[in-house]
DNA sequence: ATATTTATTGAGACTGAGTCTCAATATTAT
DNA sequence: ATAATATTGAGACTCAGTCTCAATAAATAT
């Protein structure tokens, strides 16, 4: 059981004393309608697709909410973009991406987290966050290759 | 002495049938002047108040030859801004960044370095590349608080 | 319930780093 | 010197994302 149900986003925005709007829960909606990354425009041309009325501006200010408050993780993708992915659990994860196909993959390395702390100990720094993408060929796109 | 000096730069644009022009030279010159991380446009400004002639699409241009030709490396410093640093040596490195100051360290970690190699091939990736950017709050800042 | 207050929405203008166009110009080869 | 061709630059364009502001809708007070 997620902690990240409906009734609990409609609880932080009171909380906040934001409205709880039906646009706001229709893109809360599909996102957790899925484990899917995706970017905000993929997320507003989704719901227009499917008539749902939520204009551009309010997909991305939904987005921002989503974020700030932790519902939703945000990889940077270069060239200004990100991508959204629902954060199911608590865990944290990096990404790993096919750059043939796209493919993404998630990983945690317990070794890297304590030296990327202790590397930045070492140049003065305290650490507060990282990126950490790793790019690669994945084993399908490796084979139809051969 | 580093690979990197001007005449260098000249033969591989000679090489690469690409024209030895005074732009390119300036461009070349400005950037391997120091060993900062710049945006491309202050490149553009540096040399414009400079009264050195260069349009910016030229020094766009020519950061995408050097960058190609690895007399730079790139920076992804998110919504489609890129910070270029002079490559003064062949060593891989990754950067710390402060959040308060913007002060960037540099770092190289071995085991690290291993691990990426390793989790990749646990998901059946080969490793092309990398992104690696850590942040956190330099002495400085952190003392500049107290 | 109804009125009042005020946050939110949406169409489309705007932003800004970066890219592209194409006529004029400069470099290289002959 | 001339011909062939790559490069340049001014400014238009791109494109994800942000902002504006009048109209609308939620929440609150009466």
């Amino acid at each position: 059981m997620s902690l990240y149900n409906l009734e609990n986003f409609k609880r932080i925005l009171r909380d906040e004393k934001l409205r709880v709007t039906s646009q706001r829960l229709e893109v809360y909606k599909y996102v957790f309608s899925s484990h899917d990354h995706r970017e905000a425009d993929e997320i507003y041309m989704s719901l227009h697709r499917k008539k749902i009325g939520v204009s551009r501006a309010t997909v991305y200010r939904t987005m921002d909410i989503l974020y700030k408050h932790g519902f939703v993780r945000r990889m940077d993708i270069g060239r200004g973009r990100w991508l959204f992915e629902p954060r199911l659990d608590n865990s944290h994860h990096d990404h790993l991406v096919c750059v043939q196909c796209g493919e993404i993959a998630e990983f945690f390395d317990e070794e890297i987290e304590m030296r990327q702390v202790a590397v930045a100990k070492e140049l003065g720094f305290s650490l507060v966050r990282h990126i950490h993408q790793l790019f690669g060929i994945c084993n399908n796109c490796r084979e139809q290759k051969l």
